[in-house]
DNA sequence: TATTTGCACTTGCAAAACGCAAGCAAATTT
DNA sequence: AAATTTGCTTGCGTTTTGCAAGTGCAAATA
């Protein structure tokens, strides 16, 4: 579970700990939904398994990107939610919206969303990230 | 070789083609010398393995990230650049730089670079991207 | 109170991906 | 002609992934 550094390069450091098909996934989950349990995770289109799901919460947990917090309505269910270093993932995932819109096609509700961005990027950032602040 | 989109996620697809630990650095060396060859690769500090690095550099040709090119001096050499689907990761290589900085302990000569990018982001990017097409 | 259901994981195991070392053919250098 | 460089490929052991099933605890239901 401990990270090996591969090298100094902060893009190497990145992927060391998100770089993988799920992480990102994970985190995109948190900042559309705020907050999840282990099994909001699991309905994704994505259909990650149970246990690599497991392995990434605990690893983004250590990694300081989401924290673990009790459930305030059942003592059976945990909320996963972002961290600030975590939030501060958002403009990346902008970045990766904006470059996937314009090489794929998109559904539209991601699309309206994206005209959102393209209005004004850095607005949309600044309300996004207080709203998942708060 | 061939994809597997896991959902319509623009993120999700993203991943599928440059989603794991390799792909962003080939894109990164090819970022910072705009040409590559093979052996170049194996140069970095991260020291991928032969056999993964051409498994990388094909899906990455597949998917229209790379092109090769005949190198112009010799015939055993082959050069890897960029296309401009690859080139435009640059937003998202410069947010991961971004991310990175506030978070871990950057090697100087990136430092310098990130100065640049902070005093104007817009700019720099067009600059760099008009550098890499030319 | 007993039982069933829901939720958050864990476990077992087969399949795929990774990582190291060695090998190989074509081009270049000596 | 021989040795070296370059861009890969191949074998093979190790690690990671993915699927299915199982476990333990809380909560709802009977």
């Amino acid at each position: 579970m401990d990270i090996k550094k591969r090298s100094d390069c902060p893009i190497s450091s990145s992927l060391d700990i998100w770089g993988d098909k799920w992480s990102l996934l994970i985190v995109r989950d948190l900042m559309f939904s705020k907050q999840c349990t282990y099994g909001d995770f699991l309905k994704s289109d994505e259909k990650i398994a149970t246990n690599i799901l497991a392995a990434r919460l605990q690893m983004l947990e250590a990694n300081g990107i989401i924290t673990k917090q009790d459930h305030p309505e059942s003592k059976a269910k945990v909320l996963y939610k972002l961290t600030p270093k975590g939030i501060d993932l958002l403009p990346i995932m902008i970045e990766i919206n904006l470059w996937a819109d314009k090489y794929f096609t998109l559904p539209t509700d991601r699309k309206e969303m994206l005209e959102e961005v393209k209005k004004d990027k850095d607005a949309f950032i600044r309300e996004k990230i207080t709203e998942l602040l708060g």
